[in-house]
DNA sequence: GCCTTTTGTTACCGCCTTATGACAAGGAGG
DNA sequence: CCTCCTTGTCATAAGGCGGTAACAAAAGGC
């Protein structure tokens, strides 16, 4: 099981040390900062799979984070876990409304929030919750690196590997071949678009060996999508 | 935007039909039950895109029927929001980890339970919140480029599909082809005005395959707009 | 009713996108 | 050090798509 990687944004001192020595016990890779803009650049240049953060923190507010990594192309989807000393009414659904997927009350024990971050991934990818990916006949086990279809063991490469797990996380969804080398590649890999083809090509013909139809649509100008046959 | 469909299992009456009329108002179908077998019986028949889940309701727990709808293959994946009047964490951490995706403590507004319930919902089916286009018995859904009437799936080239989803997006307005050029070659392509008469061709055959009535309508001198049928 | 203007429809050709197989470089493992 | 596997890139083939022109049809104007 991959070590979900958490970015922690708050400027408790103490609550952070905390919540990153209870996260790192839980198996969670944790990044720290207390400042908002560096926050901003940890999202992007980091990827994290999730970002819990503090309401108020040093630089800028977290609501503003939140709508920011909200606008950016690159952090869009990551989920975002709000920490907030307010209980007022207010301050929630406009937590809510600005993009949070969830938040979490102070005074908060490391149990709830480490409970309610595994439930928002758990929810969002489930590959990385240590859950078993399951599209159509086909089921995809991270833990153990395997993936049958009706039963039958498929043999696929590395990359091939990586690529059908990110599909089998958003199925019927179309990416760009950019947004695939983003995803499964990393950003900033320098590699040609085209090569995307070509996996695209090793991944099926593993995928379809005994004759079982192509879960891969081609979006003509648009990439490539997954979804049950 | 389609209606998503809310369960909502509450034995509380006058709460359940409060939160019943707010959430149709909100656009929402709302199937209500005040027992757990029953409930049980409605997630799997009405296959609804979330569920709210007393903690305590005549028949079984909350919490059972939380646990039981996720073991079943069918609802397994269904969003749940808890409600409960307990505030002890240990409840609040039971909840969360026998799958409940979200839970709201009484008391709470009306208001706060809605944003929670688009929240998830935003999250866990994108299509439902708003990322679908909906223009008489048309939907396209961008995020899986895929464009049904009737539920029948339309087949529409690259440049069709962009000029249908502008037109979706701006219905019943009138567009000359200058602006169509702008909107969906973009803007500066160095293209015939006429050319703009062929893909609206194009669509109309695309979209009228099944015999379905013709929702572009040519304005004499003027362009085209796109409208229910 | 006749002429003019605007739109509908079809056909065609070139171009752009994708599919596919081959190949060489790089790396892991023995 | 050698071998096998993986991987990125390229060349080429195939096919779909798009823009244009030409002609037919329809709608207004008089």
């Amino acid at each position: 099981m991959p070590s979900p990687r958490l970015l922690l944004v708050e400027d408790d001192l103490s609550l952070a040390e905390l919540l990153q020595y209870r996260f790192e016990a839980e198996g969670y890779d944790v990044i720290a900062t207390a400042d908002g803009d560096e926050a901003m650049l940890l999202a992007t240049e980091q990827a994290p799979d999730l970002v819990i953060l503090d309401w108020m923190v040093e630089g800028t507010s977290g609501i503003e984070i939140c709508r920011r990594l909200r606008r950016d192309k690159e952090t869009a989807h990551v989920p975002i876990v709000m920490l907030t000393a307010r209980g007022s009414e207010d301050d929630r659904i406009r937590g809510l409304e600005t993009g949070a997927d969830d938040y979490v009350t102070k005074p908060f024990s490391p149990r709830e929030l480490i409970a309610r971050v595994s439930a928002v991934l758990r929810r969002v990818r489930p590959a990385l919750a240590g859950e078993m990916l399951e599209v159509g006949d086909i089921k995809l086990d991270a833990t153990s690196h395997r993936v049958t279809r009706r039963g039958q063991s498929l043999q696929l490469g590395p990359t091939e590997f990586r690529l059908l797990k990110f599909f089998m996380e958003h199925p019927g969804r179309v990416f760009s071949r950019g947004q695939l080398l983003d995803a499964v590649w990393g950003t900033g890999s320098d590699i040609e678009l085209r090569t995307v083809d070509v996996h695209i090509r090793r991944l099926r013909k593993g995928i379809t060996l005994e004759g079982g139809k192509d879960p891969v649509r081609t979006v003509r100008s648009a990439g490539y999508a997954f979804e049950a046959v």
